[in-house]
DNA sequence: AAGTAAGGCAACCGCCATCGT
DNA sequence: CACGATGGCGGTTGCCTTACT
């Protein structure tokens, strides 16, 4: 069947820079609106949806094109993935000149990544086979070593039957050893998930880290990590790790950048997004910090000797 | 140098809500 | 109220690039 007469057949596929312009042009003189009157005019054999859709993600004015997601960018997502699920759309108004599709692929990447982690943690004989970031690293961790942070439980060591060090020689050694070597995610109760988590016995640091509100608290410098901040040991640390109140985010879409976002003081949330999803493994992973994954990676891509 | 796996990204598809007639 | 057109959104696919073997 012909599309509908003297129309060409409707064209597909990447943009072309003239088409680009004019579609630029409509938005120009009529605002970014009537997306099928494009074709309908003849002006492009791009259906509506098409028009709008380039529009939105690629020629609207101040969109961050091509730049990698920053850790905060990273952190927000995640944060208000948690809390809103997959509302792209919707997490998209809190980053500035990002589109929706920006942060649908990037969760997509994120996942992809975790769920390639995952696997690897479980099928061994997949483990030594090398992907392209398993190269063996000379990655120090001196840092994520047990963080000695709190005297609440701390010399129990029943209560941490897998310690970090290589003793432990089962299969999925490496992929123990990540979840050995991460910190107190978040809030200590997020570790309430998955006691059987990769293993029987696996059973997360039991330490509470906790803040201290007469302390000077210093907010994570925007895209530091862990290791890097030497966080592991920071007493503050269960501020840093509490998640973003995104109540609060919500009432106001404005969303600052280079916001701090863990308040020295602030209000501690009640809103605990991390503990509504504990019982949900994928989303435990969910609630990673957006770092936490290139701690991950570089973990299991360390050497085994 | 060639082959391959993974990452990143752009675009399409299908469903749904809204709006105008 | 019913229906079709349109737009918005989330899921998915496919292509290109990069890194690695």
């Amino acid at each position: 069947m012909e599309e509908s007469g003297s129309q060409e057949a409707l064209r597909k596929g990447p943009w072309k820079l003239e088409e680009d312009e004019v579609l630029l042009n409509h938005v120009k003189r009529f605002g970014p609106r009537d997306w099928s009157s494009i074709r309908s005019k003849g002006l492009l054999q791009r259906t509506g949806k098409s028009c709008r859709l380039r529009w939105v993600n690629k020629l609207r004015p101040n969109l961050k094109n091509g730049c990698k997601f920053t850790a905060e960018e990273e952190r927000i997502v995640i944060e208000l993935q948690a809390q809103f699920g997959n509302k792209w759309a919707k997490i998209a108004t809190y980053l500035p000149g990002r589109t929706d599709n920006d942060v649908k692929n990037f969760w997509s990447s994120r996942q992809k990544r975790l769920a390639r982690l995952l696997q690897n943690s479980t099928t061994p004989s997949k483990l030594q086979r090398s992907t392209r970031k398993e190269k063996p690293v000379d990655f120090d961790v001196p840092s994520m070593e047990a963080p000695k942070l709190s005297s609440a439980s701390d010399g129990d060591a029943s209560s941490r039957p897998m310690s970090c060090s290589s003793s432990f020689s089962a299969d999925n050694a490496e992929a123990v050893d990540m979840f050995c070597s991460l910190p107190d995610l978040y809030r200590p109760k997020l570790l309430g998930f998955g006691q059987d988590f990769l293993q029987p016995e696996f059973n997360p640091f039991p330490i509470t880290i906790k803040s201290d509100p007469q302390t000077n608290f210093h907010p994570l410098p925007l895209g530091s990590t862990f290791s890097s901040q030497g966080l592991l040991h920071d007493p503050n640390i269960d501020i840093f790790l509490e998640p973003l109140d995104v109540s609060q985010l919500d009432n106001e879409v404005q969303f600052p950048f280079g916001l701090q976002f863990y308040e020295p003081m602030g209000r501690c949330s009640s809103h605990d997004v991390v503990s509504e999803n504990v019982e949900n493994p994928e989303s435990f992973f969910n609630e990673f910090p957006a770092d936490i994954l290139d701690q991950i990676e570089l973990l299991s891509s360390s050497p085994e000797n």
